[in-house]
DNA sequence: ATGCAGATAATCT
DNA sequence: GATTATCTGCATG
């Protein structure tokens, strides 16, 4: 029960409509809910519109790219890096700004099951206890692995995490055993969970990012066993074959 | 515990 | 052709 008690009321669209450096520290605490796994977010990071953040996808301006990303605040930014990953943001501000929060780690509350399933391919040819045991605490460590225990993929990109119903109709939602029996199967939600404690929150520089190195735009709990470790950006090596242009060969 | 190299493809120059 | 908002496995201390 490392999340401890959980609200169910749904966070309102007026949430997300705000700087996402401002959004981004109050997200903390607050739990995803993707069908049936939920995630209580312990880091975060914030991006800014086009001109402002160098690090953004969005500084050089609209593409179909990043299109989601200058839509609609409260909606899903999912992307594919590196080849072979997705990685999950929600977008902030009013339509056209550009901004959103990359959803970092986070601790897996409902559907831990699934969210392992999903890790490990769900594959029948391993015998059970086989094969490498990923710790619960590892199941959203990072963003990659938090889009994938949510099951967050390519064609989730754009969808709306606003909960549609009334405010009041939380027990629909969660029941108190943590059971998402009321959210259906396929939707997006963001609850409001137990804000972090503001004297826990911490921030420093972005992970993973070349440029705007310095601006202290990632936030999370200080403490949590879930939050992923830093790394500061890696310029990784050409093949020395393909920077032959120009390069003198080495005896 | 920390560090490095490889994987692998969409996106942008 | 270069870069990438990353992860994993294998190496070393």
């Amino acid at each position: 029960m490392g999340g401890g008690q959980l609200s169910s009321a749904p966070l309102p669209r007026s949430f997300f409509d705000r700087p996402s450096p401002e959004v981004a520290p109050d997200l903390l605490g607050r739990v995803l809910v993707h069908g049936p796994v939920a995630v209580r977010l312990t880091e975060v990071e914030a991006y800014g519109g086009p001109g402002e953040d160098p690090a953004a996808h969005t500084y050089r301006g609209r593409t179909p790219r990043n299109a989601v990303m200058f839509g609609r605040p409260g909606h899903v930014y999912v992307y594919f890096t590196y080849g072979m990953h997705f990685c999950a943001n929600l977008v902030c501000l009013p339509e056209g700004s550009g901004s959103a929060v990359l959803l970092r780690a986070g601790e897996v509350v409902a559907g831990v099951d699934v969210a392992r399933a999903r890790r490990t391919g769900g594959s029948a040819s391993a015998p059970a206890g086989a094969g490498r045991r990923v710790a619960d605490r590892d199941l959203g460590r990072g963003p990659a692995r938090l889009a994938v225990a949510l099951g967050l993929l390519r064609e989730h990109n754009g969808i709306d995490a606003i909960w549609p119903g009334a405010p009041g109709e939380t027990e629909t939602l969660l029941t108190r055993d943590h059971r998402l029996t009321g959210v259906p199967h396929g939707a997006v939600v963001m609850l409001e969970g137990r804000p972090a404690d503001p004297s826990a929150i911490r921030s420093g520089p972005r992970t993973g990012v070349s440029t705007a190195k310095e601006t202290p735009w990632r936030f999370w709990i200080d403490g949590d066993p879930t939050v992923s470790p830093y790394r500061a950006h890696v310029p990784r090596r050409r093949n020395a074959a393909a920077t032959s242009v120009g390069e003198a060969p080495n005896s």
